[in-house]
DNA sequence: CTGAAAGCGCTTACAG
DNA sequence: CTGAAAGCGCTTACAG
């Protein structure tokens, strides 16, 4: 830095704060200091600045799992934003767990990220209080409707497979089957969403929701379906809180010789790879990770920015996507 | 630091030394800081470790794509290693682009990162000359076989595709087409090991290699199938670059009312997610991406640690999953 | 709008 | 085996 202060002939002090792009350093100067900073090809270090300035240019991005496409969707909508805004992406993996996370936020905070994108809200108090207290900015993924202050982007679980539910009673069907895996918050959700339109439509039977700790896969949505349906040959549709549940329905249902969606409806949640193209098309719910990744990261560069943000809760809403398995 | 140091009754300096675990600093002091630091919940600034040491705690992991299973699994591998033994994961994607890469390569580097970790071998001469000078430690992840001076961890592309190839010969097959998009310098290996394979037996027909340019997906596998089993109804095999793409051709045969495997024989690559639960299950390469992440971080960690490596070609194999398809 | 001073919180040589 | 000095490369108040 000191080098290129020299070149441009001006004292460190205005080198950095042209090169920062601060308010307040004549036009020219910041030209001159521009060009000896490109001649000598100076490079900033981040370390250096991050310790002057008690701030660094990483931002953590807290997922549950690496392994579930919806969240590297989000990871990827993030990278793809923050990247070219000079901002560096950290993982962090919290194996759906609060405590997990807890650790994880704290040894991050030890770094002094710029900012953190969290996937949900179900922190931990001491995650909480070390958020507050840090004052670094953050903005929440995929979830909406938690108190005023907190920022996010997302949408309604509940409201998106109510609406799913909503679809299959239209389509007639009575014994309507609730299949899911991997417990989390969202999951949850989605069951609530499930069970109210059941219940309001007087259709609600307890003994068809079906629930596995384990992780999803189309492993695992093969062997719940083969084994509900052993166990309830009326059930006719079955809502999985995930494609991959629902893609292993499919394939368990064909290998079963049950016809879909003419004795069994499926449908399935996220709007997976390859969803579209199994046989029947998957019917599903497409949650549009990628327009939550990128405006939480819009979102958070404002915050990082110190401006305001008009709209701290974004809805983005769902969209069903009917196709041919219901 | 100093507050630990005034409590444990040393100097900062040796407290520094205790907390980083430096040998030559008596075991009863060690004892002393430690016990001082949990006391006032020290926490080190990375920020001014960095400066001060020009080493920071950061690995970057440089992938090709998020959206690539294979990719993932890796970074997870990564990530699960390095988290506990005190690295935070960077990720970079380069989007199969030696110059982003290079991009990627030179702004980490400022960054003073403590170790790279780069999928394949296409790097540009300047990310060579900007590995080389930094003396910062590398290792290469999924192939192996380049110059001794290099590390990495991986498996033969050729072989594994050579493999899968004879398989095929095996059960007789005669017409055996190939079928490869996103056409990276791995995916060009593998067409290289099913071409000397069908060489060898004087099978190869040049006009039975399908390439797209386009990103690799179950809708293309089955768009490419559709195609190249009008052009060529004699086909009696398909071997497939990646999973995905294999995963539309059986797909898309079963539209087509193609019996897999009698009249065409399909095979795909890399043992994806849901290939096991197809119909007929998918014969496929095993890759052990897992195994390939975590060698290669345990490789990473022993030269960040200044220790020697003493293999530094890591063949970590490959396995032929055969199932119904074949 | 520009600059001189001080310091961010550590660690690396250099002594002893 | 321990410590006093110096410095890593920036930026934040404070003056002017």
């Amino acid at each position: 830095l000191s080098d290129v202060a020299q070149l441009a002939q001006v004292s460190p002090i205005t080198a950095s704060r042209a090169l920062r792009g601060e308010r307040g350093v004549a036009s020219d100067l910041v030209q001159r200091v521009q060009r000896a900073a490109e001649q000598l090809g100076y490079v900033p270090d981040p370390a250096a600045r991050a310790l002057a300035s008690s701030r660094s240019n990483v931002v953590a991005v807290l997922i549950p799992l690496l392994t579930n496409q919806v969240f590297v969707d989000l990871l990827e909508a993030v990278y793809r934003r923050l990247q070219p805004a000079g901002y560096q992406t950290l993982i962090g993996v919290t194996h759906y767990d609060s405590l997990e996370e807890e650790q994880l936020l704290a040894s991050y905070m030890a770094q002094r990220p710029a900012g953190f994108l969290i996937t949900g809200f179900e922190q931990t108090p001491g995650s909480r209080l070390l958020l507050e207290r840090s004052n670094v900015p953050c903005v929440h993924l995929m979830e909406i409707g938690q108190a005023s202050d907190v920022h996010c982007v997302g949408l309604s679980q509940i409201e998106a497979a109510r609406a799913m539910t909503m679809h299959l009673l239209e389509r007639q069907r009575k014994r309507v089957a609730f299949v899911a895996a991997q417990m989390d918050a969202r999951v949850l959700q989605r069951a609530q969403g499930y069970r109210r339109c059941l219940q309001d439509a007087g259709l609600y039977d307890a003994r068809l929701e079906f629930f596995s700790a384990q992780r999803s896969s189309v492993a695992m949505g093969a062997q719940m379906f083969e084994s509900l349906m052993q166990q309830h040959p009326d059930v006719d549709a079955v809502f999985c809180c995930n494609d991959d549940l629902a893609q292993g329905c499919l394939l368990a249902a064909s290998r079963m010789g049950l016809k879909v969606p003419k004795q069994v409806a499926v449908a399935g949640f996220n709007n997976l790879a390859g969803s579209d193209q199994m046989l029947p098309s998957l019917t599903t719910v497409n949650t549009r990770r990628f327009e939550v990744g990128e405006l939480a990261a819009n979102m958070l560069l404002r915050l990082m920015r110190g401006e305001s943000v008009s709209n701290r809760h974004v809805d983005v809403g769902f969209e069903l996507m009917l196709r041919g398995s219901t």
